[in-house]
This record gives structure tokens, C-alpha cells and sequence, in this order.
DNA sequence: TGACACATGTAACGTGTTACATGATTCG
DNA sequence: CGAATCATGTAACACGTTACATGTGTCA
């Protein structure tokens, strides 16, 4: 799995939007980013001291109220740098992530199997509405074919989108091919 | 990402299905089951060393020509019943893998960028040609509709292409509204 | 006899998850 | 004033990859 540290990448490209705090950073993960990577406040924070160290990225100490302090990072020159460099290196294609759920099925060698029924169904229903859920989104961010501005923004979404459709049509396939 | 030590529960599957040696477990995970997980041959013999201590599996000793040993693992009563305690739990659905490539793609946000065209095409060339390649062997696997035995494997296959081509059509979906 | 597949292990390191720990601000 | 959210960190542990290490069997 990971091997390049490809969290640095992502977020020099987060900062490269727009400056950010590693709250702010650790939202983005929860939602379009999410789809496609996941990550946590406790493996961010160290990952921002390391980029800055590393002269990567800098920040400014921001106050909100009487004395909470926040630090809003920006990339540095060099911070830019190191993100195009990895834009721009080949990418070693994705070869299908872990999957538990397809790992069970496989191992159940029967159609007629009693689990398959209700396991098929739970799967179901949570893809299923999961897809909406990515279509409700697609539909209020790029209402018109808006995909101009934010087109990385508008393929990950339709990536997101035609994946899940593929899963919830292999369900429903499989349940149609249950018992006889 | 791991957490519950999914890897456990493939070896008592995969041993569950027939007795095997560390190498051919190892191997296990270039076919079929790659789809859907990977682990290296220094993961599994020590998980294997577990197993046994636990209870879970035996070892019968081989020996092929002179000299050379090889230790064939099968599951005990007590493996199999974690197996299927594993296989009746719920399963916690799975919410998209990790693809650094749709990343990227995420961080380029101009339609008109330079070094989309080239990126799209290398990720195309390598998936239609893996989906070709899964095609081709479910055609030789299950020949005509023959998903009643095996059918976990059958599942997993379906999946894979159901997949590889919702890949392939993202990214001619994304080729087409590419400059303009 | 050399290359390649078979066969089994350990060690070092990096990444990722969970838990621990603390405190401020905002809103009802 | 209590709950939810904002905000930032550290520690312990589990998981995964790469590299190190060694030796046998088979086939051309």
C-alpha cells in the first residue's frame, strides 16, 4: 500500500487551492477528497511540521476570539515545486483497492448459500443510497454541464459516481443469480 | 486502513478450500484473490506461525526430492469456526479505494492543462488492456454461464470487469470533454 | 552449469488507525 | 451551562512493503 508518502502530495495540493489550517485540511477528507483517500488529524499535524521543516510550506498564526490560535499554512515556492514535479511523474495505475465484502463472497462457493441473501441485500441498500447521495452532489455542484472551473473537481465526482453504479449493478446482478 | 486483520481470514478461506504451502498462499494473491487484496510472502509466513500457535491450522511436513521441505497447512475444527464467524459478521461497506492517479486529476483543475491528454492516455491504455485481460478469462473460466459451481469466484470476476470498464468508460468520458 | 521457479524465513522501516490528552469558541 | 464544533498535538500499536538472507529442484 503506501510506500511514496503520497499525503504530502495531497496536501501541498489542498494549500495550493487556498491557504488552510490542518483542520481545515483533515475536513477535506471527509468529503470529495475522501473518495479517493482518507487520512487523520493525528497523521496531518506531524505531516505539516515535516513540510515545514522541509521548507515546503509555511505558516501564519491566526487568532480566533481571546486566545485560540490556529496555523493557516501556505505552500512555499519550493512547496509548488515538489507538487508539480509529482503531477507530472508517472503514475503506477491503481490495481483495485481491498475489498472485505468481495473477499467474503469469494470465499462462499455456493449460490444457494443462506448468508448470500441477506449479506447481497445490506450491501445493497447502502451502495445504493450511497449513489444518490454522490448524484445529489454532482447535480448541486456543476448544475450545467459546469465543468470548466473545477474539471478535477467535476472527473473525480463522475469517477466516484460510475463506481459506485458498477457496484450496485454487480449487486444486483449477483442477487439475480442467487438460489433456482 | 487495516484494522481487524483481514489477512487471518483469507489464509483459513483459502486453506479452508484446500491444504496449501506458504508459497502457494503467496501466489494465491497474484490471481484471482489480487483483485481484491495483496500481501507479500513475509507477511504471510509469520501470520501462518499465528495461526498454528492459535490453534487454527496444522501443518503436515513434505518433502519433495532430497532434501527440500515444505509444510502443508490445513485449518482445524477451530479455524473453520473463526472463518465462519468472519463470513456471518456484518461487514462495514467499502467506501472506494485509494487512487493516486484520480488524485492527481483532482489537483489539475483546468480542462485545457497540457499534460492531461498524455496522463488520460497511458491510464487508458493500461485499463482497457486489464479489462481485456479479465475478460478473457472469465470466457475460459466459466464458458457458458457455468457460475453454479465456484461462484464466489465467479462474483469476484464479474466484479473485477464491472470495475476495469466503469474505469476505462470514466476516463473516455473524462478524454472527451478534455481542451475544446 | 546457469537460470528460474520453488520454498521459507527475518529485519527494518514507513504508513495508518486508535486512543490518549487538552483546551477554546459558539450557539441554544 | 451544556453540547457540539473548532483546534492541535502525542503515543502505542497494527499493518504493509522492501530488503536481507538462505537454500533446493528442475530443465535446457
Amino acid at each position: 500500500m503506501a510506500k511514496r508518502n503520497i499525503l504530502q502530495f495531497i496536501i501541498l495540493g489542498l494549500l495550493n487551492q487556498q491557504a488552510r489550517t490542518g483542520y481545515e485540511l483533515t475536513k477535506a477528507f471527509d468529503s470529495d477528497i475522501g473518495e479517493f483517500w482518507s487520512a487523520q488529524h493525528s497523521q496531518i499535524y506531524p505531516q505539516l511540521q515535516r513540510l515545514e521543516a522541509d521548507g515546503q510550506i509555511t505558516h501564519s498564526d491566526e487568532v480566533t476570539g481571546e486566545k485560540l490560535n490556529r496555523k493557516r499554512y501556505a505552500v512555499t515556492p519550493a512547496g509548488a515545486a515538489a507538487l508539480n514535479d509529482w503531477l507530472a511523474a508517472d503514475t503506477e495505475p491503481t490495481i483495485g483497492g481491498r475489498d472485505e465484502f468481495a473477499l467474503k463472497l469469494y470465499f462462499i462457493q455456493s449460490p444457494a448459500d443462506p448468508r448470500l441473501q441477506h449479506m447481497l441485500a445490506v450491501q445493497q441498500e447502502f451502495h445504493t443510497e450511497r449513489c444518490a447521495h454522490l448524484q445529489a452532489q454532482m447535480a448541486a455542484k456543476f448544475p450545467e454541464g459546469q465543468r470548466a472551473d473545477n474539471f478535477g473537481h467535476y472527473l473525480v465526482l463522475d469517477h466516484a459516481i460510475r463506481r459506485e453504479t458498477a457496484y450496485v449493478e454487480w449487486l444486483a446482478a449477483a442477487v439475480k443469480q442467487l438460489a433456482r
